[in-house]
RNA sequence: GGCCCGGUGGUUCAGUUGGUUAGAACGCCGCCCUGUCACGGCGGAGGUCGUGGGUUCGAGUCCCAUCCGGGUCGCCA
């Protein structure tokens, strides 16, 4: 093969007269004379345009598929009539030689290159090294790349130090199922991929390393979502000696606005310091704890206001609105919205409105109507306006939170006015409850990760054992990380001492025994002198994902796997010959 | 595992209360066209309507079962 001088983004006007070589693939051929045709060749970089006029380069192109590589040598012409529309578009190239590199033998493809975003998902993941011949889809691989980069640039500039750690570890207990690896030297053993390096960066705080960070491969066997990938996921894994909250603040305070501002599809993010709000108070205010600042709509309770409204579904239930004033949808646009909020929430979602004449009218109106002091205590508490939509939801106060919370996403999006689109805004939520009533058990559990640091130690944990202190009101030291509605992380000052670790453990009626089983690699660390630290690890793909401004996570994956955890183009999980189970003592007891 | 939506030429879709030969766009093949750039024009090939059963004189359309895909809840930092 000739070298290739050029690559096809890369000539000008300025080039012409050149004798140039350049190599690609052969997007498209327009035939518009016996003798006249114009090849695209596309490359990484551009397209650039090969004419073709005589008899012999005919007979060369004719026979070709499209999507075949070639190599195109050739001198370069200024245009005759130029295309404004591409860098490459006042030059053409007139070629001498054309080599055929490696032929496509297909004259139908599975779908057409440049629309294969329209294609089926299916396909694209099939032919994935088609789909991504698409500079639309190829795109957000660069861009992912790009943000990585930014993002490792500026930790290393902060005096973080990349360090991986294992990918064949221990399992632990972090909530999620594990992928177990069996160990062949040790039968009946597993390895388990890590769901996060957690444990290992904590030993590293305590082995002295000050602030560490990994872009760190974390697996996880759980369901897929349209923003979770299947497996595996990468996180913005850091964490830091002897710090705080504002620490670990202050530092993606620094590192994200930036790089949002400059790789994103908007251009402005919040700059420091970021909004932060108290997790209950999210939960009140806004229904759910990854709220989206850019929208200005807020969940009212009307629990006590409607509860005697005759409404069955309200009925010894807690009532959630969320009020939206200057509201002209149509009762057809309302009914789609409800409809779209009870599959997003999993519970129904009732509405009325305050007319243009200041009546209460439409969907649940007749039973708000029903009790003058209802219609008035329901105004008044509102504040209704004419025009004004209210969207409600009701059941426990998780459900009707919930559902509110889905009502305030879908109507700030569906009413004009409500949300300002076109900016990156993040905010903390902050004091996450330490322990909650467990759904199951009815007794008191960890809320979330057993990691994180109680709000006021020791002394708060001693004065729960001894009845003064209700441990639901003991907060954690714990804080995420959200943007425009999207958890992008969750993080926390951790517990790293082991007195405290064990009396967290013993107010959930768990012990020193049960910390050392699951931590025991840490909880020794511990008792050798460990520091203060906090961390976080924001997650990398729902970060390229709101840069991109894309739907679904496997927009921003090179090799993304299907909603069922299948890679549809190498073919796995598939099974394996019988030999490689019996070396690792393996016997398969169910089929597909 | 529950619920919702979908499956019709290579691809994306349309297909009326069940009714004659299942359409379109793009792609593919052939012919025409000397400045196209989403080129254009003419012609052509290509379909067991996901699969199996049922209702009916008659099913792409209705019913049941099943498979596959996506969304969502459960689950999950």
């Amino acid at each position: 093969m000739q070298s290739r001088t050029h690559t096809c983004g890369e000539l000008r006007k300025n080039n012409a007269g050149e004798r140039v070589t350049i190599a690609g693939w052969m997007e498209n051929v327009r035939e518009v004379g016996s003798n006249l045709a114009f090849m695209v060749v596309r490359d990484f970089y551009g397209t650039t345009q090969v004419v073709i006029e005589d008899e012999k380069m005919m007979a060369v192109v004719k026979p070709l598929n499209k999507e075949s590589t070639i190599s195109v040598t050739g001198v370069v012409r200024e245009r005759s009539s130029v295309n404004p529309k591409i860098p490459t578009g006042e030059i053409e190239i007139v070629p001498e030689k054309i080599q055929v590199l490696g032929a496509c033998r297909h004259g139908e493809l599975p779908f057409e290159i440049n629309r294969s975003r329209d294609a089926d998902e299916t396909f694209r993941l099939k032919y994935r090294y088609l789909d991504l011949r698409n500079p639309e889809v190829k795109k957000n691989i660069v861009l992912r790349c790009n943000v990585v980069s930014a993002l490792r640039n500026a930790m290393t500039e902060r005096g973080f130090l990349e360090i991986t750690t294992p990918i064949l570890t221990a399992s632990s207990p972090e909530g999620a199922r594990d992928y177990l690896v069996p160990a062949r030297k040790h039968p009946g053993k597993f390895y388990a991929l890590p769901q996060a390096p957690q444990q290992f960066k904590q030993l590293l705080m305590t082995a002295g390393f000050d602030r560490y960070f990994q872009i760190a491969p974390c697996f996880r066997d759980e369901d897929a979502r349209g923003d979770r990938s299947p497996g595996e996921f990468y996180q913005l894994d850091m964490e830091m000696a002897f710090a705080t909250k504002e620490d670990v603040f202050q530092v993606l305070e620094e590192v994200l606005p930036p790089i949002f501002a400059k790789y994103g599809k908007y251009n402005s993010a919040s700059s420091a310091p970021f909004q932060r709000i108290p997790y209950l108070q999210a939960m009140e205010e806004f229904g759910t704890d990854k709220p989206d600042l850019r929208i200005d709509l807020r969940v009212t309770d009307m629990t006590e206001e409607l509860a005697g409204c005759g409404f069955a579904p309200f009925a010894g239930n807690i009532v959630k609105a969320v009020p939206v004033s200057g509201c002209t949808l149509t009762r057809k646009a309302i009914d789609k919205i409800c409809a779209d909020i009870e599959v997003q929430a999993g519970s129904k979602a009732y509405w009325f409105k305050c007319d243009e004449k200041g009546t209460i009218a439409g969907g649940i109106a007749k039973f708000v109507n029903g009790d003058p002091a209802v219609a008035a205590a329901v105004t008044d508490k509102l504040h209704l306006a004419p025009n004004t939509l209210v969207v409600l939801g009701a059941g426990k106060k998780e459900t009707a939170q919930k559902t509110a919370g889905v009502a305030v996403k879908m109507l700030g999006a569906a009413c004009e006015g409500h949300m300002r689109k076109e900016t990156y805004e993040f905010c903390w939520i902050i004091d996450f409850p330490m322990y909650e009533i467990g759904e199951e058990s009815g007794e008191l559990e960890f809320c979330h990760n057993p990691f994180s640091m109680p709000s006021g130690g020791m002394e708060i944990l001693l004065a729960a054992e001894r009845g003064e202190v209700d441990p639901l009101t003991i907060m954690a030291d714990q804080y995420d990380l959200v943007c425009n509605g999207v958890e992008l992380s969750s993080g926390a000052v951790r517990n790293h001492d082991p007195e405290i670790m064990v009396k967290a453990f013993e107010i959930v009626r768990l012990g020193e025994e049960e910390v050392k089983a699951k931590f025991p690699a840490m909880y020794n660390a511990f008792t050798y002198g460990a520091p203060p630290h906090a961390g976080i690890a924001p997650g990398v793909d729902r970060m390229v994902m709101l840069l991109a401004g894309e739907e679904s996570i496997r927009e921003i994956i090179a090799f993304p796997m299907n909603k069922n955890a299948q890679d549809i183009m190498m073919g796995a999980p598939s099974e394996v010959e019988q030999k490689q189970l019996d070396e690792l003592h393996i016997a398969v007891t169910a089929e597909e």
